[in-house]
DNA sequence: CACAAGTGGTCTCAAGATGAAACCAGATCG
DNA sequence: CGATCTGGTTTCATCTTGAGACCACTTGTG
């Protein structure tokens, strides 16, 4: 679905991504992949996403090597839905949209879904940046290098 | 600017943080502020965006606690947009779209912007998942627990 | 097997969102 | 003071999206 504008020649990792998931639909799409879902009806159901939107979606995540479609796992003869390994890179994404939603749009006892570690069944840690040598990182210290012109 | 389905009442941090900067120049907009930008020239010659369209995002984004209007910081009597406490949470969503677009968006060599250590000028590293007890954790290692809804 | 229901879509149309460009008021510059 | 820059608003044509009808194929039921 080509965009008014596409960034996909951009010098940019962030705009070359959101060419690719930067829509209304793509990431929720994705949430619900990372948690479980594969089939089409499922997807529709769970996001109230019009049908045709939701083929168009699923089309586009395919072509761009982030969903493929496999035979159902459950014997009949439908296909379904599943993350490759390049759309299995997207949770960080999830997880950093999660965390800033939970720190930011939420009173603290409104109930919400939370991430959780499968294990220990307590609430995963807040993703940190760090440098090369493991130092923390704040967004201060950091700065955006152009690639070169030359 | 009312989306067709608001997502603001989702139990989902996601879904909700998705209804605050799911669209497709919001997260574009924060990428330039967050590199600097504060005026709305600035925005309007870097991204190439319709000005009505970049009226409008900045006012939500504003209203939305995002980012916040001050005097100009080089005297002049003009306004600039910078973010707040809340904007800036935001980056670590744009490393992770950042490193996952770099990963995955690029061949090797192709060139690109780098988010790199201000004072040891090498790239960051590359965020990773860990539990409360500080193990690595992996998309698999976690489960999204619902709310309770007694 | 016949038939109803479920799955995974496509097609059409109205309404909403977006891009382009004209227009404008106030600030700044020379 | 007039020209230009900044930060918008308004209007209009076009593209995108949502809602729903429609359809082919699969599965389940008797």
């Amino acid at each position: 679905m080509a965009k008014r504008v596409s960034l996909w020649n951009a010098g940019c990792p962030v705009a070359r991504a959101l060419d690719v998931i930067g829509d209304w639909w793509s990431l929720l799409i994705l949430r619900d992949a990372f948690d479980g879902t594969t089939r089409f009806n499922e997807f529709q159901s769970g996001l109230g996403i019009a049908k045709g939107m939701l083929a168009s979606r699923l089309r586009h995540l395919t072509e761009r090597g982030i969903l493929e479609t496999a035979p159902a796992s459950d014997g009949t003869a439908y296909r379904e839905y599943v993350l490759t390994e390049k759309g299995r890179g997207l949770f960080l994404v999830v997880v950093a949209l999660r965390q800033w939603g939970e720190a930011h749009l939420y009173e603290p006892n409104d109930p919400r879904s939370r991430l959780v570690d499968r294990d220990a069944g307590a609430p995963v840690a807040r993703l940190v940046l760090r440098s090369a040598d493991d130092r923390r990182l704040g967004w201060c210290d950091t700065r955006v290098e152009k690639p070169d012109v030359t």
